[in-house]
DNA sequence: GTTTAATTGTACGGAACCGTTCATTTTGTC
DNA sequence: GACAAAATGAACGGTTCCGTACAATTAAAC
């Protein structure tokens, strides 16, 4: 314990790892987990894709499940990012709905998002773990976001909701409507199908729940 | 084409293929495929599994596919066979929908349930027809069947639906509302819960499409 | 410049598994 | 009983891939 600095600046001898291979292999092997599922990514085709030598992926991460948890980790975390939910829309509560709808509709039908929620959903059986992960930093928090804005609503007395978590789940689950099971098994949604689901949400949501 | 038989009735030689072992085979392989998935199943251990040679199952399937496409085409069958849907519940119109509601609900939060569909799904990268296949078996059949539900009960003047297909759509969406999600990845659903979702939807449902 | 550690390339051991071949045995039909 | 096709067991070639080992090189910190 001679010169040792303080816990917080842990000094590091040598040469330190780096960080940008670090990033390139973890992204490398999140593409190649979510287009061709963990089983059939080989950490050799993750070295060649990352520009990196297969020994410096054990060496960072040990483990191919290891490397695994960190892609799954690296997506929550954009996931996580892009749900700010800003600008709330102005106009009526039917638009503000409306508009909500349709960008959580167009959120959740990336095909990188479907594809992603294919191999969590997956990979959960062997590894409960990532599932829930995957819940909480999604869908809900997506949730508990919705569920304020519509408690909000219902102070402005615009909507009359007793149970805003569970009007939440219904809204947004009317406008996924069956569209999301054709998308996760691989047939494609017409726009007009899904912007028919929205408005049917909306009319529905605000018959049973309409303030006046 | 001496003594031919016509082509109904073809005559076969030798010792016929043994269909109890091509039904083990099936039997066993599908467990295995949804179990851990396509790339993870041996055909040895299904073979094991089956109490047959491996040869057997290449000689009466070919390929590790077409083995896995008789396993999805079984488990489909059973799915078009529990959707008989008799005994229409009599009572008033929100009883016959909460019975239906929970139904559906029991129906698709069997394990063995979840399991398949997140297989399927999975393995709907790599062979888009399968997906479609899993719709048409189940999905869209049992949208079809509630479908004419709501029209009947329409005519009848219990309900005032104009768009059917768009509010079979939102009432199962509403039922399984997040527990689906959930489920899917591994988090319990309680039957509270559940029972919370089911009545919610039929409220909602009733406050929109109620024939008075 | 020295030290320390990260990175690389190559190679290897070991395992798993697909799909095939072949000789042998079983089994149903004629 | 004779025939023909199916089933079996075992072995093989080929491939892929994980994870490790080792010697050599590179690069940051002192």
């Amino acid at each position: 314990m001679s010169s040792k600095s303080s816990q917080e600046t842990q000094k590091k001898l040598g040469r330190p790892s780096d960080k940008a291979k670090r990033a390139a292999i973890v992204e490398a092997a999140a593409h190649s987990f979510f287009d061709v599922g963990f089983a059939a990514t080989s950490i050799e085709q993750v070295a060649a894709t990352a520009g990196v030598s297969k020994v410096t992926i054990y060496n960072q991460f040990g483990d191919k499940r290891a490397l695994f948890a960190a892609a799954v980790e690296l997506e929550c975390e954009k996931m996580r990012g892009h749900f700010t939910l800003e600008a709330m829309p102005a106009g009526s509560i039917r638009n503000r709905l409306t508009v909500i709808g349709e960008a959580m509709f167009l959120f959740l039908s990336r095909p990188e998002m479907i594809q992603f929620e294919r191999r969590i959903a997956a990979e959960t059986v062997a590894e409960p773990v990532i599932g829930e992960a995957f819940l909480e930093a999604g869908p809900w928090r997506m949730k508990r976001a919705f569920s304020a804005f519509l408690d909000h609503a219902s102070a402005c007395g615009e909507l009359d909701v007793p149970d805003s978590a569970l009007a939440a789940e219904q809204f947004v689950s009317m406008c996924k409507g069956m569209g999301d099971l054709e998308q996760r098994f691989g047939v494609p949604v017409s726009a007009q199908d899904s912007a028919k689901r929205i408005a049917g949400a909306v009319d529905v949501f605000l018959a049973a729940y309409s303030a006046n």
